[in-house]
RNA sequence: GCGAAAGUAGCUCAGCUGGUAGAGCGCAACCUUGCCAAGGUUGAGGUCGCGGGUUCGAACCCCGUCUUUCGCUCCA
């Protein structure tokens, strides 16, 4: 099964780059790993999903706006997000095993291990002082246990050390010293602890004096978070209200894999929900019940979604869930919902010393706004859409075609204009009809080899219609539409294309879903 | 970063025990063609990933190197 997967999604990416949607980044100088760039299939198909995401949070929602920020923001902020120090994780490799493991946590398993033997001696002379036993005195008093604490805080205080200052030597040599083996290989062949950020850092300004250090941003919801303020005054915002952005982040993964679903530069589309303290858990399933009512009324089957709650939440959260898509390589997440708490504002309130507060006229008080996150990755939906699309289908009279079954109203193309015959003026009055209509859709012209051959390669890059010219059509202003998915065709009056097409493939007709 | 596999035309690949490249599809032009990957003619396109070595001679043998893909941590 792994392996039919695998076949399938190798099939898909040779698909995206065969047909103009997805290109290895820099190709031509052997590529960059895990870069891609979109091309012209590509781009048009990212750009409607945008649509679509934007239209149903800020169009469809008159207490949600969107913004556009700078990726480049003041350093303070990623220190208050609390990135600077999450994201710079010591990690060491066994050589044995080639299993890595953060340097910190294996101290940290370590030090367990002592505080386990700490127990057992508790234990122990629990059992024997009866009920005259008193755990307190006990663990202040007994020379074994005071050893253990010893150790424990004598390690601790050197961990501290080599974290704080960043000397990954001693780190490396701490874990020489208390002896600690890989759990699986029992080994204690490490590899030196190295430093991953997360973080792309540079230099701002033109001297790269080392003054300067900025970082691309890692998550677009801080530049949401920053203009809280502004927004609210501007617009004139009365909570609950939502800031909507889609905008590019960058992370260094370690491992950046998997096509275009982790990739180190990849976009966000996210929208910060503020409410009021008390009632986040309402809108979190608010949110939750909106948001897998957005990518169901895309018509991709079901069963390919699925809700993963978290039980262990991050030190900012109070709920959070996952939807997990059906991908090539299995379920995995696309897009988060998180109750963020008002973690992210208090944190900028106390590094920028400003007050980041609503003042709500019914209370009579201001307070900081809890906030519900919706966080999708574009390229991830960009992946899900087209892996669910992709159909290799065999015909009634036997032939084979591979169709791109896109949700219609996202197809790069939507309509192609294809006269039989490359004479007798009916490639102009192709022309005249794609002159019409390209003011509504995206349109393309094809004239060269046979008619079946044309509608396969439209089916491969998954237009919704194909729309043929013949002779008749010089007579009475009608053409022949055949619909990608089920081959069918149907006469049509041009004067009535333009509707009939539009009722077919308009965004509308999937936010009215929602 | 570590381990494994692979790099020949736009794509998929062939190329024998070393004698300096081929097929199918695709692409372009023309002819033919009345609706689901039709036929014909012609053409464009490759210093065989890169560097070195062995040899009279290397796509092929040897060494190195680069890149990509897949596994190991994390996440949108």
């Amino acid at each position: 099964m792994a392996n039919q997967d695998d076949n399938q999604f190798k099939k898909i990416i040779s698909h995206a780059k065969e047909y103009g949607f997805v290109f290895p980044s820099s190709e031509i100088y052997d590529g960059l790993a895990a870069a891609y760039d979109y091309g012209q299939n590509g781009a048009e198909l990212k750009n409607n999903i945008k649509e679509y995401w934007w239209k149903a949070m800020v169009q469809m929602h008159e207490e949600i706006v969107g913004i556009d920020a700078s990726i480049f923001m003041h350093p303070a902020t990623w220190k208050a997000s609390g990135h600077v120090d999450a994201f710079n994780d010591p990690m060491i490799d066994n050589k044995d095993s080639k299993k890595r493991y953060r340097a910190d946590v294996l101290i940290e398993d370590h030090i367990a291990k002592i505080e386990a033997k700490i127990d057992k001696e508790v234990t122990k002379a629990a059992k024997r002082f009866g009920d005259d036993f008193d755990k307190e005195q006990f663990v202040a008093t007994n020379p074994r246990v005071l050893k253990y604490t010893g150790q424990i805080d004598d390690i601790n205080a050197r961990m501290k050390a080599a974290l704080d200052g960043e000397n990954l030597n001693q780190l490396k040599a701490l874990i020489e010293e208390l002896g600690i083996a890989d759990p699986v290989s029992g080994s204690k062949n490490w590899t030196d602890v190295r430093q991953f950020n997360l973080m792309f850092s540079t230099e701002l300004g033109s001297l790269a004096d080392g003054a300067n250090k900025i970082y691309l941003r890692p998550e677009t919801a801080q530049g949401i978070f920053v203009n809280f303020l502004n927004v609210q005054k501007t617009g004139r915002m009365k909570i609950p209200f939502g800031i909507a952005q889609i905008g590019k982040a960058f992370r260094n993964e370690i491992i950046a894999r998997q096509f275009i679903f982790r990739m180190r530069e990849f976009e966000q589309m996210e929208m910060q929900f503020f409410v009021k303290p008390g009632e986040e858990l309402k809108w979190y399933e608010y949110w939750k019940e909106k948001r897998i009512k957005w990518h169901k009324a895309l018509g991709i089957s079901e069963e390919n979604y699925r809700f993963h709650d978290h039980l262990n939440l991050a030190h900012y959260a109070n709920a959070a869930a996952d939807i997990e898509f059906n991908f090539p390589m299995g379920f995995k997440e696309l897009e988060g919902i998180h109750s963020r708490t008002d973690f992210d504002l208090k944190a900028h309130e106390e590094h920028s010393g400003k007050k980041l507060q609503f003042f709500d006229p019914h209370e009579n008080k201001s307070y900081v706004p809890y906030v519900i996150e919706t966080s999708i990755g574009l390229d991830r939906m960009f992946l899900a859409v087209l892996s669910a699309s992709y159909v290799e289908e065999t015909l009634a009279d036997g032939s084979e075609r591979t169709v791109l079954k896109l949700p219609v109203q996202l197809a790069p193309v939507k309509v192609a204009v294809l006269p039989l015959l490359k004479k007798d003026g009916l490639p102009e009055k192709a022309r005249e009809i794609i002159d019409e209509l390209k003011f509504d859709f995206t349109c393309q012209y094809d004239e060269k080899d046979a008619i079946g051959k044309r509608y396969r390669r439209q089916d491969a890059i998954g237009t919704p219609n194909c729309i043929t010219v013949d002779h008749q059509t010089l007579e009475d202003n009608a053409v022949t539409i055949r619909y990608r998915d089920t081959a069918e065709q149907e006469r049509i009056a041009i004067a009535d294309l333009r509707n009939k097409v539009s009722d077919l493939v308009s965004v509308n007709n999937l936010l009215r879903k929602i």
